[in-house]
RNA sequence: AGUCCCAUAGCUCAGUUGGUUAGAGCGCUACACUGAUAAUGUAGAGGUCCCCAGUUCAACUCUGGGUGGGACUACCA
């Protein structure tokens, strides 16, 4: 006895999972997938690290089923898809929830709990959830290699991103500089970018701003200005949202190529005459109608010819080094508002301190008692304090008569508490003090969107502090350029939002001041003229040796550490962390001790250099890097495109000239059913552990990949996994129980020696042509990394194909009778398309399919591998594939959806056979065709012969439709009157068209030939027949019910019941059996005649009929015939 | 504020290079089938293709401008 094809009960999805997933544990098979297959070599792919403090969620299923669709894909290519796993363990997150569990603020840190138990706290933290990640990553069928991730916090990484930084300082693309932080003085502290996209952080505020007027000084670089004007000065106007920045104003910009016009006109507030420049663009919005202020223009400049003059100082508190007050151009300067001339204050605008930088304009800095230097406006929030001064400064340098009042005052009245409500601003009184000077233009107050403290709700400023910054700007056109080359999907994010973001690169702000996360490997005098950048554990021992010898250090912390061993052992020796890198303090080459710069890098510099980092590039990998970089494929969510998608590209494009990633998906977001975002808090997230565990992981992979494209945001609806499971999973499973039933029945093997192709039957060959279509399209749509149509493909050949049309149609040819080459044929091609599909499907959904496959094979032997996962992905074979048949095969599905479609207007039962339908035939394509699928058609929808009727029998309505796609070009506006005229044919007129094969139509008078090619002619309809039509299909139904049709539905219904009835007893599918049926005239006739077909149908031995006082059995049944009841008795033999 | 995405039936989504009856599934209603049966089929109802303007003989489709939802980024004076 051979082995039969398993059978289940039901389909139980959790079941079918956790059986896979023992199976693939029994067999190592994952582990046994990495291989390259046929030569196809290394398929890379990248990992973006999850945080392991949180707990995963549903979105992570979204993103990880994308990426193990891919690699379970390209595996099956004969790639070998490595697959390392990584850990992202920086960065604020970590920080805030220990600091939430620990219950302390960052101000503790350092005084409550030293740094390093804090770290230490930070370490144990984000790992917490890794038990449930792995447990996510095993049930939902993600492939990834758990074992030997990467993790950013490991000593090794490391160092290479120190290997990294040091690169980049090599190639002065690192350097320090202001960098304009959001700052709350009122907190006392600088935040983050994310801390200030909390709900509600932006506010509406009204604000003063001002157009001040700054006197230009006359000299040899401006004496075209003066030479010809009738007032004495000639001011230049500048506008600002910001007047307390004035003070510290030590520059103007002018748009390189803007015009500016020289204007003769009045000053408002004192009526003196004023000569002043500015965008000539502007002048209507300056001077407009309803200020009332007459101008002339006296001069039109370009911006570069204003370059280089000097100008006044605007307000003279304090005297800035030499340099300032000078004309610049810049290529930030617009004409969008404002008077195309910016204001600089180098201290308070990255603009402005990038602008100043660039033309040696210096800021304006204060030398603060302590000795350091500082911008005008302290931490505090407050105008420098006298008292806060050197001495020599102010004595030198600040103006104590005008600065004195001042001095001291808060920049926003909500960070002083004592003063009232109302109380004029500092922009104010500094708007009003310009105003007695004549020194101002305009004031108005405005209202704009303006940032808040999230936790003292009061204004945040804009304040400089020390960064370390990577040049990112120096490559834009090369990111741009290998940008373009990378295969976007959806390419829209690739174009747009990234490209987009690329274009408008600024440089990147590497500094953190935090405790938990990677050190800057950067070590400075005091004084900061001498610095190092340390690329390597390695340089860091010997910088450390000699800094021994110096003195500086007393021993050495990597005393023990041996170059070149990669072990994990030697890299526990020491932790590179806080607070143990800034223990030591390496020496200058003058001899000088230098101390770490504090500052912590950017988490995002982390996870975007994993490329390397996750090899310990170059300290390991050396050699065999290009086969590990740059990737092949990542995808993760659409909100990566400027965290990880941009790091990575960045650092590839600084370091390796290279892209990082080829091909990638960013997908959209996972909202609830009603569109709203998933949050904790709202109670509308949805636990991936829950569902997968209920339904099992393929049915929510497969709804989240083919219910939307990807990278449309989806609305995770629990319902729409059920209609999944109960659609397609239940439709596969469907077929494949009955394969199994029927095969096991006749002994079935799929050993047996195929049945040529070209011997098997029209349907065989039908559904074999669809499924190697379905090779090419999900083959072609998997290329393209379009994974949602290729599921959908899938799907459609399932449920619609496979099982409502070819097993539904085929039924009978499984039953009864031995195993003859038509039935055989038929196995073997359900048997093919039953394992096709398990092969094709098995990326997206790898537990049934396996399941599916594994079964299969367990009885045929078909293959040697033990999983799907292990076998090669199928090429299809274009010689089967057979476009007339699938054309064939289609007309017979519409025609009898038709003629079930009238069956059911009229209310005739399928099983009452009916004479004849009638299709239109006008040519003989259509009526071989018809032909080839006459008899399927006929037996599916239970009628006995077609008729074809062609024009000669004067039967058939015909009309005649324009092609508009045709004619539309040539008619052009005539083309509706056209259309009216051809619609509007008569029977005789579209016979004589047809027979000649062209016409005149006339329009207005003129003729136009049109031919029958342009237009399509249908026969719409046979009068006095019942008719459907749809498309150029057209068909009428016979609805004559003979005598003789009447036995035969009678017949047919007894069968039904007796098959009801034998069912009902009970009975083997195999009992013969005897019937009696009550002698009605309504049925008696017809049970007579067809008693052999009834006897045959329903393996009775004798059909009787007899008078009702016979049947008085209690196994007698009644039953329901043409609205009669009829008594019948069945009886085991 | 900027950039990008989305908007088609009650719900989830298709809709090829613009071409004249805008489709599917679910849900609802009715019916049928019943040797795949805790399946299946057929039909019906259900649409201002978000709004406005433009291009065109012709717009769900292309262009511009809005509206609504979403994401990201954000001191450009």
């Amino acid at each position: 006895m051979s082995k039969k094809f398993p059978e289940y009960k039901g389909l139980d999805l959790p079941k079918v999972n956790n059986d896979v997933l023992k199976m693939w544990d029994d067999n190592d098979t994952f582990r046994r997938s990495l291989r390259s297959r046929d030569g196809k070599g290394e398929f890379v792919f990248y990992e973006g690290p999850p945080s392991a403090n949180g707990m995963p969620g549903i979105h992570h299923v979204m993103s990880r089923a994308i990426k193990d669709t891919i690699c379970r894909y390209k595996t099956q290519q004969g790639y070998e898809v490595k697959r390392k796993a990584g850990w992202d363990t920086h960065g604020l997150p970590v920080e805030l929830g220990v600091e939430k569990s620990l219950g302390i603020t960052r101000e503790d840190i350092g005084s409550k709990i030293s740094v390093e138990e804090y770290n230490a706290a930070c370490r144990k933290d984000v790992m917490k959830f890794t038990d449930a990640w792995e447990d996510l990553t095993r049930h939902m069928g993600y492939w990834i290699d758990m074992d030997n991730p990467y993790i950013t916090y490991d000593n090794r990484y490391i160092e290479t991103l120190w290997w990294l930084l040091k690169e980049l300082y090599k190639k002065d693309l690192l350097y320090e500089g202001y960098t304009i932080q959001p700052f709350s003085p009122a907190a006392g502290t600088g935040l983050s970018s994310h801390e200030l996209n909390m709900p509600g952080c932006y506010k509406d505020v009204k604000d003063t701003t001002c157009i001040a007027l700054f006197n230009l000084i006359r000299n040899g670089k401006s004496e075209f200005l003066f030479s010809d004007s009738d007032t004495a000065e000639v001011k230049i106007m500048a506008w600002t949202t910001t007047p307390w920045t004035l003070p510290s104003n030590t520059a103007l910009a002018v748009g390189h190529d803007i015009k500016y016009a020289r204007v003769r006109t009045t000053n408002p507030y004192s009526g003196d005459p004023l000569t002043v420049i500015l965008a000539e663009e502007l002048l209507p919005v300056i001077f407009a109608p309803d200020k009332k202020l007459e101008y002339t223009v006296t001069g039109t400049y370009r911006g570069s010819e204003l370059k280089d003059i000097d100008y006044e100082q605007l307000i003279d508190w304090v005297k800035p080094d030499d340099g300032a007050f000078r004309v610049v151009t810049g290529d930030f300067v617009t004409t969008v508002d404002g008077t195309g001339i910016v204001h600089i204050a180098p201290t308070f605008g990255a603009d402005d301190y990038r602008a100043g930088r660039e033309h040696g304009v210096p800021p304006l800095l204060v030398l603060m008692s302590d000795g350091f230097q500082a911008p005008l406006v302290d931490r505090r929030g407050r105008m420098v304090p006298l008292e806060d001064l050197d001495q020599a400064f102010i004595a030198t340098r600040v103006n104590t008569e005008t600065y004195g009042p001042f001095a001291g005052r808060y920049v926003k009245n909500e960070y002083d508490e004592s003063l009232p409500e109302g109380a004029d601003t500092l922009d104010v009184d500094i708007a009003v003090m310009l105003k007695q000077q004549g020194r101002v233009f305009r004031i108005e107050k405005q209202v704009h969107n303006y940032p808040h403290c999230w936790r003292t709700d009061k204004p945040v400023l804009y304040y400089p502090l020390d960064s370390w910054f990577i040049r990112t700007t120096a490559l834009r056109d090369r990111m741009i350029e290998l940008n373009n080359t990378i295969n976007w999907k959806p390419e829209s994010t690739g174009t747009g939002r990234f490209g987009k973001w690329l274009e408008n690169l600024v440089d990147w702000n590497l500094s953190r001041s935090r405790y938990w996360g990677t050190p800057l490997p950067i070590w400075m005098t005091d004084d900061r003229q001498e610095e190092i950048c340390i690329g390597s554990l390695a340089e860091l021992k010997i910088e450390i040796t000699r800094s021994i010898d110096a003195g500086y250090m007393m021993h050495n912390p990597l005393a023990n550490f041996v170059e070149g061993d990669n072990s994990a052992e030697n890299y526990s020796l020491l932790d590179l962390h806080r607070p143990f890198v800034d223990e030591i303090i390496l020496v200058s080459p003058t001899g000088r001790p230098m101390r770490r710069e504090p500052d912590l890098i950017d988490v995002w510099f982390d996870s975007g250099a994993m490329p390397y980092a996750q090899a310990h590039y170059p300290f390991e990998n050396k050699e065999n890097f290009s086969e590990m970089f740059p990737a092949d494929f990542i995808a993760e969510g659409v909100d990566q495109t400027r965290g990880w998608f941009f790091t990575l590209h960045a650092i590839a494009t600084m370091i390796s000239d290279s892209v990082s990633f080829k091909n990638i998906i960013s997908n959209g977001l996972l909202l609830d059913k009603n569109g709203n975002k998933m949050s904790k808090r709202l109670g509308n997230a949805v636990d991936p552990f829950i569902i997968i565990d209920q339904h099992g992981a393929d049915p929510v992979r497969w709804y989240m990949l083919t219910n939307a494209q990807p990278w449309d945001n989806l609305r995770f609806d629990l319902s729409g996994v059920e209609e999944v499971k109960r659609k397609f999973f239940g439709t596969l499973y469907n077929t494949y129980s009955f394969f199994a039933l029927y095969a096991n029945v006749d002994g079935f093997t799929g050993k047996e020696p195929q049945v040529p192709v070209e011997r098997r039957p029209e349907i065989d060959r039908w559904i074999i042509s669809l499924l190697n279509t379905l090779m090419k399209e999900v083959t072609e749509r998997y290329d393209d990394y379009d994974i949602t149509p290729a599921g959908r493909a899938i799907s459609d050949f399932v449920t619609e194909n496979l099982s409502n049309w070819y097993v539904r149609l085929n039924r009978k040819r499984y039953w009864g009778g031995g195993l003859d080459e038509d039935k055989l044929s038929a196995y073997q091609t359900l048997y093919t398309c039953l394992e096709t599909v398990s092969i094709l499907a098995a990326p997206l959904i790898p537990f049934l399919t396996d399941r599916i496959f594994v079964d299969l094979n367990a009885v045929s032997g078909r293959h040697s591998e033990d999983s799907v996962h292990l076998v090669a992905f199928p090429s299809y074979d274009k010689k089967l594939i057979d476009r007339h048949l699938e054309e064939r095969m289609e007309i017979a599905q519409k025609i009898s959806s038709m003629i079930l479609a009238l069956r059911r207007r009229v209310n005739i039962r399928v099983r009452q056979p009916l004479a004849k339908i009638m299709v239109p035939v006008t040519n003989g394509q259509f009526k071989k065709k018809f032909e080839a699928v006459r008899s399927l058609i006929l037996a599916e929808v239970n009628v006995r012969e077609v008729e074809y009727v062609d024009d000669t029998s004067g039967m058939l309505i015909r009309k005649v439709k324009p092609n508009f796609k045709l004619l539309g070009p040539r008619f052009g506006k005539k083309m509706k009157e056209a259309g009216a005229a051809i619609l509007a044919m008569t029977q005789e007129e579209i016979a004589e068209f047809e027979k000649l094969g062209a016409r005149n139509l006339t329009l207005d008078g003129e003729a136009y030939a049109i031919t029958t090619d342009e237009v399509e002619i249908i026969s719409e309809d046979i009068p006095g027949w019942l008719v459907a039509n749809e498309g150029k299909l057209t068909v009428a139904l016979d609805i004559t019910v003979t005598e003789e049709l009447l036995h035969e539905g009678i017949a047919r219904e007894f069968v039904n019941r007796i098959q009801n009835i034998r069912k009902d007893s009970g009975f083997e599918v195999t009992d013969k059996i005897r019937v009696v049926i009550e002698e009605l005239p309504s049925v008696a006739a017809a049970v007579r005649k067809h008693a052999d077909y009834i006897a045959a149908q329903t393996l009775a031995l004798d059909i009787s009929l007899a008078p009702s006082s016979a049947l008085t059995s209690p196994a007698v049944r009644e039953t329901d015939i043409e609205d009669q009841m009829v008594r019948v008795l069945v009886m085991k033999v």
